[in-house]
DNA sequence: ATGAAAGCGCTAACAA
DNA sequence: TTGTTAGCGCTTTCAT
């Protein structure tokens, strides 16, 4: 497979100079005479000379490359996140590419293969706490966790607790007082935190908690529909609902509709995220509006500082979500 | 930032042998004393001791990575093709990682520090003609298209033409004889081909084409809606709607709604994908079903196929599309 | 079965 | 200003 592209030496030798001077010339090395710089530039545009990065990151033991794992790719808010860190990575000069593993054995060999090669200068992990994958997070590499925190890792989270403190007032200040919720998967940090947020809000209005109306979904749609009938059988049943993210609110949408009820009138909705078809869901969806690009941005912009300076302490960075009012909700 | 990790060197000073010795060790040569491999493999335990990919890559001028771009992340389309393409990739003992590119500018500039400086061996793209980016495709470097055709290149697709055609048939054979579509971008391959599906079916039927019937969209949601504002301003107007893709469909579901027809019985909705929301539409959408894991992963071991055998011919692979019946048509 | 030497393509000292 | 000399960490001959 090697391939025979032109090395250094080629170019010199086809500019009659040393090798170390188109060293010079493409790194933009000032002592360089401009008559000798022109033409080992012409050659280099004659042979079509294109420096060997893996050389190069070699000996200076640097790639500017980064790498994100997600759980997958086909989840939105995941897929926003990394396009965030993306732009942002370019900016700085870095490289970012995106990995799923679905499993943490997948997780743990993509680390291994990347991280350990010395191949990437950073990490950035999307929900550490899907499942077993936190146990293989690598120790010896700059490391930025989204949407889950551990001690003495950088970490970039949505400001769940307020969030979804600001998906029940609004329901609260609709006259709600019966508000179930269907959460994500129990282990996420994201979850728990919303949870917390929930709570305060019930408990700054005074109102009692249910725990019958709480009911864990898995961010599916379907999830969603199954956790609605659970909480249509309650006695007396929630009026409202605010479901952890978009996806199981559509469910819910529908399941109320199969119930035969109107939302908002005899079942209001909130979500939390705003995915693009919210508006077109029916009713168009009210619900938490997160911006997981600048989630991603940030995350990159931290990770890229923790590179610079290895030493520095970790940190934990909050983004505020900010309620989009529609029709689920609001008459 | 150079990291101090034990090199070769410092393995086989602590296990008293050459350094040859343990690089033998770790590539599973055979050629070494079971005793001399124990203590060798005692010591890389010992030093935590990982090599070095880069090095490794560069003397044996292979990296066994792959790249795949694509338009952007969010496309649940793009998602799921790259995770088909990523296990694939994986199975084979390759890695594979995801970047987009937003615009030609970004998707020549990724192409340029990843391709050029060799440390991928082999490209995929999707969505090729998207923009001008195809103008950018590197001619040196094993590369696969999927959804998009280029002489010379193999190409993964959806058979656009078979699956356009089975959606029109699905319309005709309930009775529909005006049948309008909405298209996503002109210049994309994929748009075409689904417009001569299209074609060939109502030809088959010998309907009449009306061009009015045909309205280009974006591929979002909004298009949709827009496109059927458009169509029912028409006289006659169609009765039923073949949508390029799910997105739009929904647009046009809303839209039939905001405008007081009633679906199917009214206006007729078909998509193509089959995205996961789709049966929680309202109602459900009647779709075409494309397996974008399949496509992914056929387009991954065509890339590897072609790096291991660069000579081979160019293929192209269509692979088809199966209707899902769901409400949109069928009370 | 093991070791020594050469070199992948480049950058970073040091000389001239 | 330019050239020479060492490596970066590894694999691949070629000896032993």
């Amino acid at each position: 497979m090697k391939t025979l592209r032109p090395t250094l030496r080629d170019v010199a030798q086809h500019a009659k100079v040393s090798y170390q001077t188109v060293s010079r010339v493409i790194n933009q090395d000032e002592r360089v005479a401009p008559e000798t710089r022109a033409r080992v530039e012409a050659s280099i545009q004659k042979l079509h000379y294109q420096p060997n990065a893996l050389a190069r990151s070699m000996v200076q033991g640097r790639t500017y490359t980064l790498a994100c794992l997600a759980p997958n790719l086909t989840d939105y808010t995941f897929a926003s996140i990394i396009e965030g860190a993306e732009s942002a990575a370019r900016e700085l000069g870095y490289l970012l590419f995106a990995s799923s593993a679905a499993t943490p054995e997948i997780f743990a060999h993509t680390l291994e293969v990347f991280v350990q090669g010395r191949q990437i200068e950073g990490l950035l992990v999307i929900n550490p706490f899907t499942d077993e994958r936190a146990g293989y997070l690598p120790k010896n590499v700059p490391l930025v966790l989204v949407g889950g925190r551990k001690s003495g890792v950088s970490a970039v989270m949505l400001d769940d607790k307020g969030a979804a403190r600001s998906a029940v007032t609004h329901l609260l200040q609709l006259g709600h007082q019966r508000i179930g919720m269907v959460t994500g998967p129990a282990a996420e940090d994201c979850v728990k935190e919303r949870m917390v947020g929930y709570r305060a809000a019930l408990i700054q209005a005074q109102l009692p908690l249910n725990s019958q109306w709480v009911v864990h979904g898995d961010w599916s749609a379907s999830s969603g529909y199954r956790a609605l009938q659970q909480l249509l059988a309650l006695d007396p049943r929630p009026t409202a609902i605010f479901a952890q993210n978009d996806r199981m609110a559509l469910g819910v949408l529908r399941a109320a509709r199969d119930a035969g009820l109107l939302v908002p009138e005899q079942l209001a909705v909130i979500g939390l995220d705003d995915m693009p078809l919210a508006s077109y869901f029916d009713p168009p969806l009210t619900t938490m509006r997160q911006d997981m690009q600048l989630i991603g941005q940030t995350a990159a912009r931290l990770l890229i500082e923790a590179i610079a300076e290895p030493r520095a302490a970790p940190q934990t960075v909050y983004l505020p979500a900010t309620l989009v009012p529609r029709r689920s909700t609001v008459i």
